[in-house]
DNA sequence: AACTAGTTTAACCATATGGTTAAATCAATT
DNA sequence: AATTGATTTAACCATATGGTTAAACTAGTT
């Protein structure tokens, strides 16, 4: 019944997908420029996923399922609230630098049809009403300054994303152009987010 | 010599330019669509500036001045190092909100072709070395902690720039799409983001 | 009124692009 | 080996798109 199918094409087309979705983004990604990636023709391209919408929809969910809920639950490692931020600042850096343009993949595409897209983060139902707990237990126990949960997990993400999207940017203005300069900036980077948030928020 | 043209032609082209830039990016950009939120007919499009790649180098300059250079000239106004700060964080987060998709169309088409737009950035020239001296002299009075001087600018930068660029994931993960509990959010933020950098930077 | 130079338009062109179709391959089953 | 059904391909199509051209229009100038 089935034929050859040496390594599953499928699984090749859509990691072409990602490669190029998440490059050039939906408007700029093509299909022959896909299907050149998987090392196949553009109809097969659509013989598998029926047009370019279907596609970037599953290269959008995948990349949304790894930006969002799975290190979210990076949050829930054990150890004291200020060792769960440092736990959870690492996965998130060491994830996003191991794939830099996918923040900014979601982030373009989600201004540019919020509509549509907004309801696949809904469909991925994120949790992180534990996390809100956890500030405020800490808060109430006096360890941590009286602080809006929503800003503080705000600043968190902002200060780990930022600088990888922006990574152009960060070396033009500030490195002006010196790629390893920028490098070291980012493996500081871990430990010194962490250490400026606990800074801001633990009390003396 | 000259003929009728009531309201600049030029100027409404590039306006037009802007928004349709700046909401779908070079790729998702159209021509007849600038033509006509212009109010013009394609040809004139072209009349005027010859290729879509020159519109959108106008648009891109334009863009990056607006993000970066009148901005970082707001940190030098009067008063100490934190109330500089404040008139910073106002003034940045003042303009992105009324620019809210500004930093985001500039991420990404910097990220999309880094080399070609990476010389935009260069001849802008931008001097961030007085802060740089600002935060330096700031440590050795004592007034704040040893940070390097290029973290604490990102810092304050990401804490500014990602909650509106990211909107869409913001609202739709923490208020799940609530749009007035986002907009509180951005209007307490200015403060918010002030306090937190100086909190935790300032010495005890 | 005729001329001139800047301005505007409709019609057109070549190419790129997403998508379709029908035929060819291929491997397991009979 | 013939059948079958999944897989793969070349060729094609309709439309969209960036860009061009030549003609028409406009308002000052002579």
């Amino acid at each position: 019944m089935k034929a050859k199918k040496d390594i599953n094409t499928e699984e090749k087309i859509v990691e072409a997908a990602e490669k190029v979705f998440i490059k050039n983004g939906m408007a700029g990604a093509r299909m022959q420029q896909i299907a050149d990636e998987a090392g196949i023709n553009k109809a097969l391209l659509h013989y598998y996923y029926r047009s370019k919408e279907k596609l970037f929809s599953i290269v959008f969910r995948t990349a949304l399922k790894a930006l969002l809920p799975n290190i979210i639950k990076s949050f829930k490692s054990e150890g004291s609230f200020f060792e769960k931020l440092r736990v959870f600042v690492d996965t998130y850096l060491t994830i996003i630098e191991k794939n830099p343009h996918l923040p900014g993949f979601v982030i373009h595409e989600l201004n540019h049809r919020p509509e549509q897209l907004i309801q696949t983060i809904a469909e991925l139902d994120i949790d992180i009403q534990f996390i809100i707990d956890d500030i405020n237990t800490e808060i109430e126990n006096g360890n941590i300054i009286n602080i809006s949960p929503n800003d503080l997990i705000i600043n968190v993400i902002s200060l780990c994303i930022f600088p990888v999207v922006a990574r152009p940017m960060v070396t033009g203005v500030l490195f002006k152009g010196d790629k390893d300069e920028y490098k070291t900036f980012l493996k500081e980077r871990k430990s010194h987010v962490a250490d400026f948030v606990i800074n801001s928020i633990k009390t003396k």
